[in-house]
DNA sequence: TCTTGACCTAAAGTCAAGTTTAGGTTTTAT
DNA sequence: ATAAAACCTAAACTTGACTTTAGGTCAAGA
């Protein structure tokens, strides 16, 4: 068992944070003494789907109705899947926007790069397209038409 | 040269975030024509590079900040190159972060696959050792210590 | 025992990123 | 020429996820 600070310190979270996910419903049934939260493996447990899911894109007020669906038992074991393999599905089509991210930063990069060396980005402009390496080629006759 | 219009259409935008954008400066220096905004190819790539610095992480008045940099000419190359490879890094460390959301989501997938199988999560909890797929038990191993 | 640090609640405040509203002007199609 | 469609501004409003504040309770060490 831990207070709540212990957690904090745990999940590099602020106190406020924790007593706010349990006001929202994220931490359903976590047990008191004399009124103070006592955090168990449970609450650790959630924790890290809670995390988890945040970083999938999920809001609270979902993140509480999955939570819900926990306590509700095996009767929602389906609808628990389904929410996991469309955050499967969320989390990856953000990875591949990140890719395209990732790649018009690299010809940002590689861009600033040759017009330091070169000064100017005007002479840089007309000279693109000899000197762009092949990785970064496609990217951008797509990005620039 | 395209209208707000226009431009709300092709980049599925709504035209109050358009001059939401204009109204912050990211669009610095855009023509108009009896109060109308004429989006020009400037302002086209410029979007492009909102959106690319947004889905990096960035904030609106670091935009400003970058567009500002982009006015004032060759003497900050530096700087928007630094902009960019700090973006870099960010962007690399957030698709680590979400491979590892990814790799728990997995396993939930997994084990709420099995539980629907098993009608249960009792049994499968003191199971999960045998019954876990060989590519899902460095995570569960981590995971879970 | 006493006091200091850790905990509690309810309610108000903050912040970013838009969105909506109200009232007005301009362009375009009939 | 006129009416609808598209545009404009300023200012207020919204939303989500916290954070801060104010005022109090509890517990463990000196």
């Amino acid at each position: 068992m831990y207070t709540i600070g212990q957690v904090a310190e745990m999940f590099q979270l602020p106190i406020s944070t924790l007593r706010y996910y349990d006001k929202e419903g994220l931490l359903p049934g976590i047990e008191r003494k004399s009124g103070r939260r006592l955090f168990s493996d449970v609450e650790i447990e959630a924790l890290h789907v809670i995390e988890c899911l945040k970083a999938s894109g999920l809001e609270i007020r979902e993140i509480r109705q999955f939570m819900k669906w926990c306590i509700e038992g095996a009767e929602t074991y389906g609808k628990r899947k389904e929410l996991f393999e469309a955050r499967k599905k969320a989390v990856e089509e953000e990875m591949t926007r990140l890719q395209k991210t990732l790649d018009l930063i690299r010809f940002k990069c590689w861009y600033y790069e040759q017009a330091i060396k070169d000064g100017t980005e005007e002479k840089l402009q007309a000279m693109i397209p000899d000197k762009l390496p092949k990785e970064l080629r496609e990217l951008y006759d797509n990005g620039h038409q």
